[in-house]
RNA sequence: GGGGAGAUUCCAGAGCGGUUAAAUGGGGCAGACUGUAAAUCUGUUGGCGCAGCCUUCGGAGGUUCGAAUCCUCCUCUCCCCA
């Protein structure tokens, strides 16, 4: 993997850049449509890659090696044989379900052990068979193993977490350095800064995650529910720290304003449930603001769903009518709001590139944000 | 023509003298969702000058301190038998 950083911003910290992968390369900044169980959910493989034209998608760890299981995607030749998607693919670690399923598991020096939401059984993720079972899916880019530690967490919980996941690290780095891929083409480890909401702590972990000279940095145990001025906060102090010519990855993230903000504080990379599950809820994400299509004030609004939208959905698809199939339970509602949110967020991030490039970035964000954070 | 059952807040449907502005479900309306246990979850759903008051359970009367709940008549539905 290669990145090459093409154009700095004169008034933040943004960057544009290209990442090579053997899949293929990723300009940068990016946004990964999340696929957790092998398919961005709602949404057909052709119309991720050609209409939403999303360069890089993201599979999880956890959940891949509980179904189909690392024998059915081995057999299949690896994930992107398995699903067709044949452009990059980013895995996580697992280190999110550390947070999300906390009453399913057990965390000791080892590893996490699970207790599948699935049957119930139980199931050990070591550093070692996390970067195993990544080897096995054959994402072009994995992730640490981590704990992401929730938000409010006290500080001696935050710093034993940090250590341990740091320690996890080097494992994690030694495994991946003893194997190699199944496929016949390289895989590049991202380490993940920790350390919660404390300024020692971040410090300390982003210089830890710096020391290891990975292709790609991540930052996570962000999005967790602190207040987005923190969330800000912690992102430009780790960005700092974190070396200027590797990718940096904010683990989860986030809204279109949150995004635009992490882009102007030097992310390279988000990713982020967000455009599938709301756009599943009803929610779309337009050039004019968040639309809750669900809502009365639509049923007679037969207005194209984003008059600026790129996907064809978005002058396809009329308001009321997209209302309508939410309101009727109609399952082609969710999966052309997750389009629409999908190619609205690649065109946000496609945007930001283009103004950093040619320099106005700046006053473009600023517009942007003001519309973003609108509901309409 | 004979016999029986029933009319409840948007719908279906509980309630069978006070704790009932009325269970529950549906529908409606609104909110949440940030490395996905989510096509999920939550709130709300008579009115108002809203820690209180007013009007509601087919209609009209009545019994009672008190009725959606008991009685009388009326109106209308449905079922069975001829």
């Amino acid at each position: 993997m290669n990145f090459k950083l093409e154009a700095v911003d004169n008034h933040s910290n943004a960057r544009a850049g290209v990442i090579t992968t053997d899949h293929g390369e990723i300009a940068t900044p990016v946004f990964m449509p999340v696929g957790t169980a092998g398919s961005v959910k709602a949404v057909h493989i052709k119309d991720v890659k050609v209409d939403i034209n999303a360069r890089i998608i993201l599979g999880n760890t956890y959940h891949l090696y509980l179904r189909p299981g690392t024998d059915v995607l081995k057999a299949a030749g690896g994930l992107h044989k398995f699903n067709g998607w044949d452009r990059p693919i980013l895995t996580d670690s697992g280190g999110y379900q550390v947070y999300s399923l906390t009453d399913r598991r057990k965390m000791h020096e080892q590893g996490v052990t699970f207790q599948s939401h699935i049957d119930g059984s139980r199931h050990l993720f070591s550093p070692e068979g996390v970067m195993d079972i990544q080897r096995l899916i054959g994402a072009d880019i994995i992730m640490a193993f981590d704990e992401c530690t929730p938000y409010p967490c006290e500080y001696e919980y935050a710093s034993k977490s940090m250590e341990m996941t740091h320690r996890w690290l080097d494992r994690c780095v030694a495994r991946f350095n003893e194997t190699e891929g199944y496929y016949g083409y390289s895989q590049s480890l991202f380490p993940i800064v920790q350390g919660s909401v404390y300024r020692d702590l971040r410090i300390k972990s982003a210089e830890k995650i710096a020391s290891v000279g990975a292709e790609g940095n991540a930052i996570g145990g962000l999005s967790v529910g602190e207040p987005v001025e923190m969330m800000y906060e912690f992102t430009e102090l780790v960005c700092n720290i974190l070396p200027k010519d590797k990718p940096r990855y904010l683990m989860g993230v986030g809204t279109p304003v949150n995004i635009l903000e992490g882009i102007s504080q030097g992310i390279d990379m988000f990713d982020c449930v967000m455009p599938t599950r709301n756009g599943r809820n009803g929610m779309i994400f337009t050039s004019q603001g968040i639309i809750n299509l669900k809502n009365e004030k639509w049923k007679y609004d037969f207005s194209p769903l984003d008059p600026d939208g790129k996907s064809f959905v978005d002058s396809q698809y009329t308001r009321a009518y997209l209302r309508h199939l939410f309101i009727a339970g109609e399952m082609l509602g969710p999966m052309i709001a997750s389009q629409h949110n999908l190619a609205f967020y690649l065109w946000l991030v496609d945007s930001a590139r283009e103004k950093i490039i040619d320099g106005t970035f700046a006053e473009w964000k600023k517009t942007m944000v003001e519309k973003l954070s609108r509901r309409i």
